[in-house]
RNA sequence: GGGCGGAUAGCUCAAGGGGAGAGCAGCGGCUUUACACGCCGUUGGUUGCAGGUUCGAAUCCUGUUCUGCCCACCA
């Protein structure tokens, strides 16, 4: 590209498609493990299938690009996995939704018709996301995507389903699970979720405390209980009561009469259920619809009686009440009851509900036959993995929450009623009842012999299959060159919400099948939240749009935007406005540009360069600010990253150096100097531009293109340059130094006329006595002149009535006459004087405490007697140029 | 009922034992030949509160208040 006349702004459209495309042809994102370097593997987060961007994916994602595009840059072997999860209940969900508005029951289309039905929706849209994201700019290897239900990776999932069996960690039983009546699925724990209140702490919800009694068999009186939900009275197997308590002792082995069903309960003593003073005192039991009177159906040997249909209606037990829907057998039960002359009033009470993560349907406890994985064994290497430090959380507190969660693990229902999804990989023989796990159908069974087998028509839970993406995706359970040599990969990032769900998961499978953690890194990243605080959510219409913002602004803008927000530990409050500020600072950064290129002409790099200090100085604060940003990325510290890089370019390049270089390239100079401005100017601008590439992909390369020094340089994509490092730069300490010096000075000249409010226009006279002094300022008269408007004059005489400027213990002196008045110029020195003492005093205090002297170290000592000896020096030239403007007034 | 964060300028956030910083907002100057999406200068803080440790505390310890979150089977 000719650097020819710049644009006087940016345009992130054309760049988007210009340089997206370039990367595609230049296979930048291609992994290929043959190539050299050591490996820097990542595997995306894969968005639903049926997801749209959301900001959490733009986070998400952002991070990851910024550090596989750092890693890529500094030398690396990269690769960056994408993919889709195909979300069983989710995405079952949408096409049932989009087949009944049409006018279609999923249920008439059968097993296969419906399945059928959700490819062809997943051909069709399934894909959004996909695009959405490389929207974002985003160097994921496009050709490695992978989808969860893709055939390699159903593979891996029967694999998995199979060794674990083969190794007595999965099994089949009859439990009591946690029940989606809509959906008529189970549910793991974790997909059972509590409502919140108004401040969203407590998860009570409002209900009644209903009580009535059971009549004893005998006729020997009644005994009363409270239940939250009455109904379940039908399915009551025992009435416990706390073994020590003196109403009820007596009581024990002795039954009640169930009020409406032929069927006798006995009281049984339970010190663990029951609490006497809640209630009445006597709860009672249904094994079949609570987990904690399942468990006391254990310890008593109860029967469990299931209530209940698949559907949440009653079932045939239900006698009069079968066929009715839960919530209404609720209500006619407790009217039978008081009909019956049973109930004993009803108190208000507060209770936890749980609901359906997907349907938030009421779930209901349910006495159903499921796949189980045994956790217990398969946590204890994964827990140790974390404590050792094989795999290491950042920020650090988020590995309390996995452990904590970690060892009081239970086991995880894998089974789904659901036809979307990884189709469980057992057979049950037709004749025999005999159940065959394996990898593929079996001929015969092995009990019978019989040749008719029907396989389970359940499916997994969907992190079934999510818990092996960091190797199924590169090609695990076959040992292939990829899991050679990307796994284990290098880090995940993920919120924190996903803790469970998936990033222990993986780490339980990981470890059990490969023998090593699948990530040494884990970065949990904030949530987005909106101005107040609240999450986003479509019900709540706060959600901001990830590609409006995007169209609004730049993908750039909108990258560094959450990079510059994104402190760990801390949600992000997103704000449009700062989207603004990262405009800014692209438009800023662009106009450096356009004054580098403006000054192109007359540009050798094989021609003399002679470079002044202010080239050492630039070259140095890059060297430095590489380190700094370098060590931010190093350390996940990405707003630090973020901030650095914007603050030196703005703060230092734009500020400080290009102001610098005016007067050389504005006016005749030696030519070599003007050569090593420019060369200086373009170096900088180059090293910026990889620097920020990470962030901000395609201004980045636009702007590399655009260096008059791109092509002399060689070419080539800024996204496969070499990232800087500051061993690269030269720094001179004499040279900071010496510039630091003149910038006091020039900052020293600019607050004088800010408080005397003196025009820049106005042109000033610096006088200097001494002549070393004098010397050494003139190095950088024209720099004086430039910035501060002030011109060097050497002086054997004080003249009368000057402002006083104190710069490293010096005296520099600015005539007034014709500018401003005496009085003025005595008041601002009065007020400079009072800080001075200020000043002095407080480190002058410091010094005197003898403790401060005996104990601190004597480096502080040191320091701070340096300190108060520069501080005094100051405050007497002060004094002085007070007493002789009083003389002179 | 357990557990984990957070509280610092008007706002969003830094500083993890040595005179509290940035961006935005505010105020006062600048139509300076890259940029008014700009430049220069500048106001603003008893670091939630109360104790303690230390020569020295925003930082470490104890308590406390507010606030956000996670886990848990109280009928």
């Amino acid at each position: 590209m000719s650097s020819g006349e710049l644009p006087s702004s940016y345009d992130p459209v054309a760049a988007a498609t210009r340089w997206s495309q370039a990367w595609a042809e230049a296979d930048v994102d291609r992994a290929d493990p043959a190539r050299p370097g050591p490996a820097f593997s990542v595997v995306i987060p894969p968005p639903n299938v049926t997801g749209r961007l959301h900001m959490g994916h733009a986070l998400n994602n952002t991070i990851q690009d910024v550090l596989v595009r750092y890693k890529r840059m500094d030398g690396f072997n990269v690769v960056w996995v994408p993919g889709t999860d195909h979300a069983g209940i989710a995405t079952q969900w949408v096409v049932r939704r989009q087949l009944e508005a049409q006018g279609i029951d999923y249920r008439t289309l059968g097993r296969e018709g419906f399945i059928e039905k959700v490819w062809a929706w997943k051909a069709e849209t399934g894909g959004a996301i996909v695009s959405q994201l490389k929207r974002l700019g985003v160097s994921c290897d496009w050709s490695r995507e992978r989808f969860t239900m893709d055939e390699a990776l159903q593979k891996a999932v029967v694999e998995h389903f199979v060794r674990l069996h083969e190794q007595g960690l999965i099994y089949r039983a009859e439990r009591l699970i946690n029940w989606d009546p809509m959906d008529q699925t189970a549910l793991s724990d974790l997909e059972v979720e509590y409502a919140k209140d108004a401040r969203g702490q407590t998860k009570l919800e409002k209900g009644e405390l209903f009580k009535f009694a059971y009549r004893f068999s005998d006729g020997s009186g009644e005994i009363v209980v409270a239940t939250t939900r009455p109904e379940t009275m039908l399915g009551d197997t025992a009435i416990a009561v706390h073994p020590d308590d003196e109403r009820y002792k007596a009581r024990i082995g002795q039954t009640v009469d169930h009020p409406f069903l032929d069927r006798k309960i006995p009281i049984v003593g339970d010190a663990i259920l029951v609490d006497p003073a809640f209630g009445t005192g006597a709860v009672k039991v249904t094994p079949a619809h609570d987990f904690n009177d399942f468990a006391v159906g254990e310890r008593h040997n109860l029967p469990k009686i299931n209530i209940l249909q698949p559907d949440g209606r009653l079932n045939d037990v239900a006698g009069p009440f079968a066929g009715l829907d839960r919530f209404e057998a609720r209500e006619a039960v407790k009217a039978k009851l008081d009909e019956l002359g049973l109930a004993r009033g009803c108190d208000e009470h507060f209770l936890a509900i749980g609901r359906s993560q997907r349907s938030g349907a009421i779930v209901e406890p349910y006495l159903s036959t499921q796949w189980f994985v045994r956790m217990k064994p398969l946590a204890g290497p994964a827990l140790a993995a974390v404590e050792l430090g094989a795999t290491k959380f950042h920020p650090k507190a988020w590995e309390n929450l996995y452990y904590s969660w970690m060892r009081n693990i239970q086991d995880w229902c894998i089974s789904r009623q659901l036809w979307w999804g990884h189709r469980i990989p057992a057979w049950t023989c037709d004749a025999c009842g005999k159940i065959h796990v394996a990898r593929q159908a079996p001929e015969a069974c092995e009990g019978c012999g019989a040749s008719a087998l029907t396989q389970d028509p359940d499916t997994l839970d969907t992190w079934f299959s999510s818990a092996l993406w960091p190797f199924s995706v590169f090609g695990w359970p076959d040992r292939t060159d990829d899991l050679d040599r990307y796994y284990p990969t290098s880090v995940l990032v993920t919120a924190f919400d996903i803790i469970f769900f998936w990033v222990a998961r993986m780490m339980v499978a990981g470890i059990h099948f490969t023998g090593r953690p699948p990530f040494a890194d884990v970065y949990i990243h904030a949530l987005v939240r909106d101005e107040n605080r609240q999450k986003m959510s479509k019900t709540k219409g706060n959600v901001v749009d990830p590609l409006d913002v995007i169209e609004r602004t730049s993908a750039d803008a909108f990258r560094f935007t959450l990079m510059l927000s994104c402190a760990q530990g801390r949600d992000i409050l997103w704000d449009e406005k700062r989207v603004g500020d990262a405009s800014r600072f692209v438009t800023k950064l662009w106009q450096a540009l356009r004054y580098a290129t403006m000054h192109a002409e007359g540009y050798d790099p094989s021609a003399p360069m002679a470079p002044s200090v202010y080239e050492r100085w630039m070259e140095a604060r890059t060297g430095a600010a590489v380190a700094r940003v370098r060590d931010a990325l190093d350390t996940y510290r990405f707003n630090d990253a973020a901030a650095e890089a914007r603050a030196f370019v703005w703060d230092e390049l734009c500020d400080w150096y290009i102001e610098l270089t005016k007067p050389t390239l504005y006016r005749e100079a030696d030519p070599a100097h003007k050569n090593a401005v420019k060369h200086t100017l373009f170096q900088t601008l180059g090293a910026i531009a990889r620097m920020l590439h990470p962030f901000m992909p395609m201004f980045t390369e636009e702007l590399w293109h655009r260096l008059p020094s791109h092509a002399a340089s060689g070419g080539g994509l800024v996204a496969l340059a070499a990232y800087p490092k500051a061993e690269d730069f030269a720094i001179d300490a004499a040279v900071l130094d010496e510039v630091t010096w003149m910038q006091d000075t020039v900052t020293a000249v600019r607050n004088l006329r800010g408080e005397m409010e003196l025009s820049p226009r106005v042109p000033l006279r610096l006088l200097v006595g001494d002549a070393l002094l004098l010397a050494r300022l003139g190095r950088h008269a024209g720099a004086l002149e430039a910035l501060a408007g002030v011109s060097l004059e050497a002086i054997a005489e004080r003249p009368v009535g000057c402002a006083t400027l104190v710069v490293r213990g010096a005296e520099l002196l600015i005539p007034l006459e014709g500018v401003v008045d005496i009085a003025e110029e005595l008041e601002r020195l009065t007020k400079v004087i009072a800080k001075s003492a200020e000043d002095l005093d407080f480190l002058a205090k410091r010094l005197d405490n003898p403790d401060f002297i005996a104990r601190a170290p004597a480096d502080k000592v040191e320091e701070l007697r340096d300190k108060v000896a520069a501080a005094s020096a100051r405050h007497e030239v002060l004094l002085r140029s007070q007493a002789r403007l009083r003389e002179a007034q």
